[in-house]
RNA sequence: GGGCGGUUAGCUCAGUGGUAGAGCGCUUGCUUCACACGCAAGAGGUCACAGGUUCGAACCCUGUACCGCCCA
């Protein structure tokens, strides 16, 4: 029966039943449990037009892998999912739709507009959930949060009206980042900055009183119809006796006065700034410091509005092209010189941003950023990697107030109600019946709904039923950790940590885990316009998602930010998996029909080999759970892995085919079964949270009684199965075997053929190496071992284990080759032995260095002048 | 302009002040009864560069160069 397992695993087989299974039993609901420890990791929410990428593939790996390991260590554990509204992002998907009918949503109307948006969102919006599910990720599916769910709904207003009634929201007309394309605002941190080819234009402006003028450099001469001043640097001789007086705005003839200001860069272009208010930042700044008026000559869609006369109606950058043909034909355009500039263009459709100038909501900051960073100064929040701390806090502390109000339909919209008939405001969760002021009834909720982010700032408090004191909130909240990409630290993290605060009461997590970006192997961003990306869904296909899982979490060092990831990493990997399922397979077939789990021996039955192997897996529990603890996930997966195939696979199930066979006795056998059982499974234990599927697999044919192993305890390492004699002396036994494999290639042996050792050797190694004839036969053929007090005669190739020689004769042709090599190793042991003497020389390091260092450069220079001579005998010996 | 990360084998990356490691790739030999998605034996490195500290530096300090990211 059990040679009926395949030869190889097969993951598409086997994973999307394991996965129901999971679910239906609810092996991931998390309940309030109080006989047990909390912790609680929240997903990032995926927005809802999303579909899995490999940078949410690696993300919820990671999150996956530390739920499962601390719900094998006994926590209750929640994994909260969910998705977000995502408000332009959803809009847009739905307005390119209708575009297809050629509709636009102000055809539909807000109402109708957000139906077609809801439908959509039931439609496709669980796409993701199906994905992620591909991942094995143990998730508490019944838990799903939507941003729009009417609690949550509930939850965004109660903030938004608690900030208000103390004051930190407020409604102002300000120059803020807009976008023509989403005709929106946005916020400082959706704008990105891009650095692009450009132009200055030199334009001169005429005195209003006829002598002089002065010469300006602009960027956007479509904006020169909006001046309203010339500005120079108060110190610049050049300009000095222009202040004060008036020059003329070309085009337009408008006279503008030419004004001071600190602000200015001499250096830059001709030193001299044309002031436009209403379309530049600093611009607005100066105006408001210098009393200017404010001109505006763009619309919401970039294009030239009534204010720009026969421009009217021109897109921006046609605009600057004809305004500068203006110019020309005017005479006044002196230069137009190449430049490099910086332009900040939309997160979302890469849009080139207009500074432009609205009403808006603003949320005050300061206040909230100081009490986050204080509570990240006091170790709170801690960062891993630890970097990351100091760049948030730097965030903080230079905060701005967050323009939180769009102009969409899709979204929280905002819960302020104006009085048509006095102008009071009031924010309320539902709509009162009469203004409090004057009593009237005609009042009208704000248009605008609010930035997504305030939102998801809210995740880790909404989601467990805030506003309401809820059993969730008060057992789950602070979570434990939060996983995300360093790209959102600002957007989501550090909001999400003042708002934890201001409600919650509590930072929102303990730790925070900035996990790497994936790029492809040329370290590009991985995209699927570029063509350089990895489908996590056709990877998981082809390799299974234990596969995926794992090369990615295997490059997740916290030394670097990047992790360069392609296809045949996947397929690594996916070898490494078929490695344990046939160790298992292994296993399996030598356990036979005994009972299962087979029972533990008496030590007397055990091996060195057993023992050894015991042994390091002890080290390897420690070393894997404190890199599980300590966010290491490259040092808990590498060392499973080398564990698992180098330590396992490569030696000790050798070394249990010889131990099976017929010269042990039945005890001993006994014994080996149950450490090749042992070993195997709780290896499983500390590998399931990276490869669920196939431990679980493997774990189940070992212990049919079990569930899933992701209910079982994770394992303790047992001191007193550490044993430095067995490691020390297995490590010997396999140097001999190495030693020995390498003279049967020097010699051109065939595998079938026997090699007959001659030995060199004092007592105590001849004893070894007499009880360790039967590994050396079954691992390294060793034939006839013989024992002799000097070298014998004739060509040999020689092997040195510590004091042992091991002599194996040699035929002519391969003495010659040989030699070259043994020339080759008597060069590179003089180059040691000479560094090692150079040292010894030298009284300082005598003096200075730790003595056991010292030993060791002794023991060292006895070891390399003991191998040299031998080295130089073999050379005699082979003739040369 | 300011800040952060990186530079170690052909590639991707580990690396605790004490003789440089892994996986993949490469070479050679193997249908060895768990696995050719494998086994065994090998080759392959001025640890970016220049100074400094130290008995001793891939590792600590200073500077430079290049690659990437963030902020303004």
């Amino acid at each position: 029966m059990s040679t009926e397992i395949p030869k190889s695993y097969t993951p598409s087989e086997v994973e999307a039943a394991l996965y129901a299974q999971w679910r239906e039993r609810g092996e991931f609901r998390a309940v309030p449990n109080p006989d047990k420890p909390p912790w609680a990791v929240m997903m990032p929410l995926p927005n809802v037009t999303g579909e899995l990428h490999i940078g949410h593939a690696l993300n919820n790996t990671l999150q996956d892998s530390l739920t499962r390991f601390w719900r094998m260590r006994g926590f209750e554990v929640l994994y909260q999912p969910g998705t977000d509204h995502a408000g332009i992002a959803t809009q847009n998907v739905v307005e390119r739709q209708l575009a297809k009918e050629n509709v636009r949503r102000e055809d539909l109307g807000r109402d109708a507009f957000q139906q077609r948006v809801w439908e959509w969102v039931e439609k496709y919006g669980g796409i993701i959930y199906e994905q992620l599910q591909r991942l094995g990720i143990s998730c508490d599916w019944d838990r799903k949060v939507f941003t729009l769910d009417p609690h949550y709904h509930d939850a965004v207003l109660d903030a938004f009206v608690r900030l208000y009634d103390k004051g930190l929201i407020y409604r102002g007309k300000y120059m803020v980042n807009w976008c023509p394309r989403c005709r929106t605002s946005i916020s400082d941190l959706e704008v990105q900055h891009k650095d692009v080819d450009s132009f200055l234009w030199h334009v001169r402006y005429r005195a209003a009183d006829g002598e002089g003028g002065v010469v300006i450099a602009t960027q956007r001469p479509e904006t020169i119809l909006a001046d309203v001043a010339v500005a120079v640097h108060p110190d610049d001789e050049r300009y000095r006796r222009l202040i004060g007086r008036q020059v003329i705005v070309p085009i337009v003839d408008r006279p503008v006065p030419v004004i001071a200001d600190n602000r200015v860069d001499p250096a830059f272009g001709t030193g001299a700034l044309k002031i436009t208010p209403g379309h530049d930042p600093t611009d607005y700044q100066i105006g408001a410091d210098h009393k200017l008026p404010t001109l505006v000559v763009l619309d919401e869609d970039g294009k030239m509005n009534e204010e720009a006369g026969p421009f009217l109606g021109l897109e921006r950058f046609d605009a600057r092209e004809r305004v500068a043909d203006a110019l020309d034909a005017a005479g006044v355009l002196i230069a137009k010189e190449p430049y490099r500039t910086s332009v900040g263009t939309c997160d979302r459709c890469a849009t080139i941003i207009e500074p432009y100038i609205s009403e808006q909501w603003f949320c005050a900051m300061k206040e909230m950023a100081a009490r986050a960073a204080d509570a990240i100064r006091d170790g709170k929040v801690r960062y891993a990697p630890e970097r990351w701390q100091r760049i948030t806090l730097d965030w903080l502390d230079n905060i701005r107030d967050w323009c939180i109000s769009r102009q969409l339909w899709w979204g929280h919209r905002i819960p302020v109600y104006a009085c048509a008939d006095c102008g009071h405001r009031v924010a309320a969760k539902s709509a009162p019946a009469a203004c409090v002021k004057c009593g009237s009834g005609r009042l009208a909720q704000d248009p605008d709904v609010l930035d997504t982010w305030f939102s998801s700032a809210l995740w880790p408090l909404a989601t467990l039923g805030w506003p309401q004191d809820t059993p969730d909130l008060r057992y789950f909240y602070p979570t434990s950790i939060l996983i995300t990409g360093r790209d959102i630290i600002f957007l989501w993290v550090a909001r999400m940590i003042m708002f934890g605060l201001e409600f919650g009461n509590e930072v929102p997590y303990r730790d925070v885990y900035i996990n790497p970006t994936v790029m492809d192997i040329q370290g590009r961003r991985m995209s699927k316009s570029l063509g350089t990306g990895i489908d996590p869904l056709q990877a998981i296909d082809k390799y299974g998602a234990d596969a995926l899982r794992f090369g990615l979490i295997v490059r997740c060092s916290q030394s670097q930010q990047d992790l360069r990831f392609e296809e045949k990493m996947i397929a690594d990997t996916r070898n490494f998996a078929n490695k344990l399922w046939n160790a298992a397979r292994f296993v399996q077939m030598n356990l036979g029909e005994a009972a299962m789990p087979p029972e533990e021996p008496d030590a007397n039955a055990l091996t060195d080999g057993d023992r050894w192997i015991l042994s390091r897996l002890q080290r390897v529990i420690d070393e894997v759970t404190r890199a599980y603890e300590t966010y290491e996930f490259d040092v808990a997966a590498r060392t499973l892995y080398q564990f698992l195939w180098n330590e396992y696979c490569d030696w000790y199930l050798e070394t249990a085919k010889v131990q099976l066979g017929p010269a042990s006795d039945a005890a001993s056998r006994a014994g080996t079964r149950w450490v090749l059982w042992r070993v195997l499974t709780d290896a499983m234990k500390l590998l399931h949270p990276i490869m669920p599927f196939l431990t679980e697999v493997i774990w189940k044919s070992f212990v049919p009684a079990s569930t899933t192993i992701a209910r079982e305890a994770w394992p303790v390492a047992d001191p007193a199965r550490v044993n430095e004699a067995a490691e020390r002396d297995v490590a010997w036994v396999h140097e001999t075997i190495r030693v020995i494999r390498s003279l049967r290639a020097d010699v051109r042996l065939t595998p079938q053929q026997d090699v007959a050792l001659r030995v060199v050797a004092p007592p105590a190694e001849r004893a070894w190496l007499d009880a360790a004839r039967p590994l050396l036969r079954g691992l390294a053929r060793a034939g006839d071992v013989t024992f002799a007090n000097d070298p014998p005669p004739g060509p040999a190739a020689i092997g040195v284990v510590g004091p042992a020689e091991i002599h194996v004769p040699l035929s002519p042709d391969d003495a010659a080759a040989l030699a070259e090599r043994t020339r080759k190793d008597l060069a590179a042991l003089e180059t040691d032995a000479a560094r090692a003497r150079a040292r010894l020389d030298n009284p300082e390091f005598r003096d200075r260095a730790p003595a056991e260092i010292v030993a060791q450069e002794r023991q060292r220079l006895a070891d390399a002048d003991a191998r040299r001579s031998k080295l130089e005998r073999t050379l005699r010996g082979l003739g040369a």
